[in-house]
DNA sequence: TCGCGTGTAACGTTACGCGTGACAGGTTTT
DNA sequence: AAAACCTGTCACGCGTAACGTTACACGCGA
C-alpha cells in the first residue's frame, strides 16, 4: 500500500467527497432531510459535502452512527486528508533526535 | 485485532503518555530542552505531556519530525484517544440509515 | 407563479491550541 | 545557606474553526 509513501499522486478524498458522491446518492435524501437526521443545521452538512468545513469528532460519531461504519471511518478519512495538505505546505522543519527504543517490557 | 470491537478494557493511551512514559527517557533533554527543540513553548509541551491538551496537527508535525515517526503516527494515537472516550460519553445517538454499496467502477 | 431544495454570506457563540508572563515547589550546584 | 535550574500550573489575550440562526439568491418542477 501507499499509504506511508512520502508523497502521494494526489490528495485522498475529502469525507465530504465521499458523503456526497458515494453516499447521497445512494440514500434517497436530499440533503435537507439528511440534516434533520443527523441533528445538524443544512449549513453544516452543506459546508461538508463542498468541503469547505472538516469533519469534527460529533459530526463522525453522527455520520458513523447513520451509515453503520463508524467514528472512526470518518475520522480516519479526514486525518488521511489533513496530513496530506500538511506534508505540502512548508513543514515546520525540526531537525530529528537520534534515541533508542526501550527494550524494557 | 481488537480496534474495531466496540469495548475496549481501557483506553488507548494518550499520545502524551507515549512521549512521557516511552520517548522522554530515551533521549537525554528536558522538557525545556525538547520544548525549545521543537520551536514550541515549555507550557505547550508540558500541557501535553500532562494529557492536558490535544496533540495538534502543527504538534504532531514537529514531533514526527523529531522522532522519526512522521504525523500520522502522533494524529493518529490522538484520534484513537479521542473516539474511545468519545464512545463512552453521551453518544448523540442518530438513527441508521439503510443503503446499499453503488456497485459501479 | 409559487414552493422547495440548495449554496452561501454574515453574525455571534463556544471550544481549543498556543505564546507570554508570572508564581511556587523541588532538586542540584556552588 | 544561597543561587540556579527544572517543572507544573494559572491567567491573559489571540487566532482559528465548527456550529446554529437568520437571510438572501438561484434553479427547478408543479
Amino acid at each position: 500500500m501507499a499509504a506511508e509513501t512520502p508523497t502521494m499522486a494526489f490528495a485522498p478524498a475529502h469525507p465530504g467527497a465521499i458523503l456526497r458522491e458515494d453516499i447521497l446518492p445512494n440514500i434517497g435524501m436530499t440533503v435537507t432531510e439528511l440534516a434533520a437526521h443527523l441533528g445538524v443545521s443544512r449549513q453544516a452538512l452543506s459546508g461538508l459535502l463542498n468541503e469547505r468545513r472538516s469533519v469534527s469528532l460529533e459530526m463522525a460519531q453522527k455520520l458513523g452512527q447513520a451509515f453503520q461504519n463508524g467514528t472512526r471511518f470518518w475520522l480516519a478519512l479526514q486525518m488521511q486528508h489533513d496530513i496530506w495538505w500538511a506534508e505540502r505546505g512548508e513543514a515546520p522543519r525540526v531537525a530529528p533526535i537520534e534515541w533508542h527504543e526501550d527494550d524494557a517490557a
